[in-house]
DNA sequence: TAATAAAGTTAGCCATACCTAACAAATATC
DNA sequence: GATATTTGTTAGGTATGGCTAACTTTATTA
């Protein structure tokens, strides 16, 4: 059973849509519009990844990942984030530039290679963004994701990792001085919008309630 | 035009035919042979390579590079000894394990992550194998090759590159116990098979002509 | 509940890139 | 120079993985 390129997106996709997103499952047309392509192209890749056992479906339901397809997704996930650590900490990539590179280098076949970078890494257990990278037998813990947005005012906390990795977003998060591990105070909550003034490292801003709810903290 | 990574394969097949076994130009069949698929597919690929301004052809002819071809095989080329660089000297491969995981990533488009992987490999000159690395540019010098071959017995020696990549030729080369900067004496050789018994390291070995020949060499 | 909207599927088409079988051209040999 | 042999091409088929258009099913809402 081969899976090409294309099907490890597909199962990369749904894993994210289905863990990370916390939808129990995953309809076509939000995992075609994930990945951009129509939702008949879903339809129909979806009906050959069944037949593969990668996936549970049936017509017009829900899709979810099988054992082997979840097994799969999280290698994908390992290297990923093997390849995210190695580009940010050796190669010079801010965290807004490792995301499209290392979804090339995911799709790289070499179980040694990976080892191998594992190790030259030092075995890290997290990526630039914070996230949780998976052992070698894909075991990891998922931590509990606690929000900027459920802290009250005077509350202190320290950023350990995004919820949204998209270059536009990290480029703003840099641009107001914020980093893994910045140490952030809640000075006040506006009720109406929900926004936050929040400070850090001497700095005052004002940030929208989306903004809180796209940044994970750990309270001090 | 978008450049699929088939197209760089083949482009980086009619380069390797090319220059480095030193035919001027290629046949169909030469070129499928060398990447293991029909010459009827070739012929249908060249076509639509020629179309895109890749290849100089024309029916029943022989296959060349254009320009523009070839700028982009040497980037291909620069790429895979980039990596097999990487892979040699920080991740643990053998010099016949580098090729097959530098041939996935050479595929990965990041103008950015070359320029960096070059700087931190500390802009080798040379891949394990010896290969001399095309600079940024697109720019190197092809040295001039002498194998053991053209050697006289008595004469002396420093193994400086080797012809043939493959795992299995690598691997012997390994076994007899040389490798890079060996230094080899011609102890003898036969005329009538052309073998030799060389000397290295205080060892004896006899090697066979189509060895001598494979095993590029600096005289000293 | 019936109409409408949203979600999902199927059919038929395109592009890439491979294959085999049959044919055509070029080269080598008698 | 005619005939093999080698070399290369074309035609028609397969698989992957996209697309749009038309249709069906499920969900919503009046």
């Amino acid at each position: 059973m081969n899976i090409t390129k294309n099907v490890e997106d597909y199962l990369k996709a749904i894993y994210y849509l289905v863990q990370e997103l916390e939808f129990e499952r995953v309809g076509t047309n939000q995992l075609a519009e994930y990945l951009g392509i129509s939702p008949a192209s879903v339809s129909v890749m979806i009906k050959k990844m069944k037949d593969k056992h990668l996936v549970d479906y049936q017509k017009y339901g829900k899709i979810g990942l099988t054992d082997s397809g979840h097994a799969i997704a999280v290698k994908l996930v390992r290297k990923h984030r093997l390849w995210e650590t190695f580009l940010h900490r050796h190669m010079n990539f801010s965290w807004d530039e490792v995301h499209e590179v290392a979804h090339q280098l995911e799709h790289i076949h070499s179980p040694k290679l990976i080892r191998e970078l594992d190790n030259f890494l030092g075995n890290p257990k997290t990526d630039p963004h914070g996230d949780v990278i998976p052992d070698e037998d894909g075991n990891y813990i998922i931590p509990t994701k606690t929000s900027l947005a459920e802290l009250q005012a005077g509350n202190q906390c320290r950023l350990v990792s995004v919820k949204d990795n998209s270059a536009v977003f990290l480029k703003y998060v840099t641009q107001l001085g914020l980093a893994l591990s910045s140490k952030i105070r809640v000075e006040e909550i506006r009720e109406f919008d929900g926004s936050m003034l929040i400070s850090y490292d001497g700095k005052k801003e004002n940030v929208s309630k989306m903004f809180a709810e796209s940044v994970y903290v750990e309270s001090l």
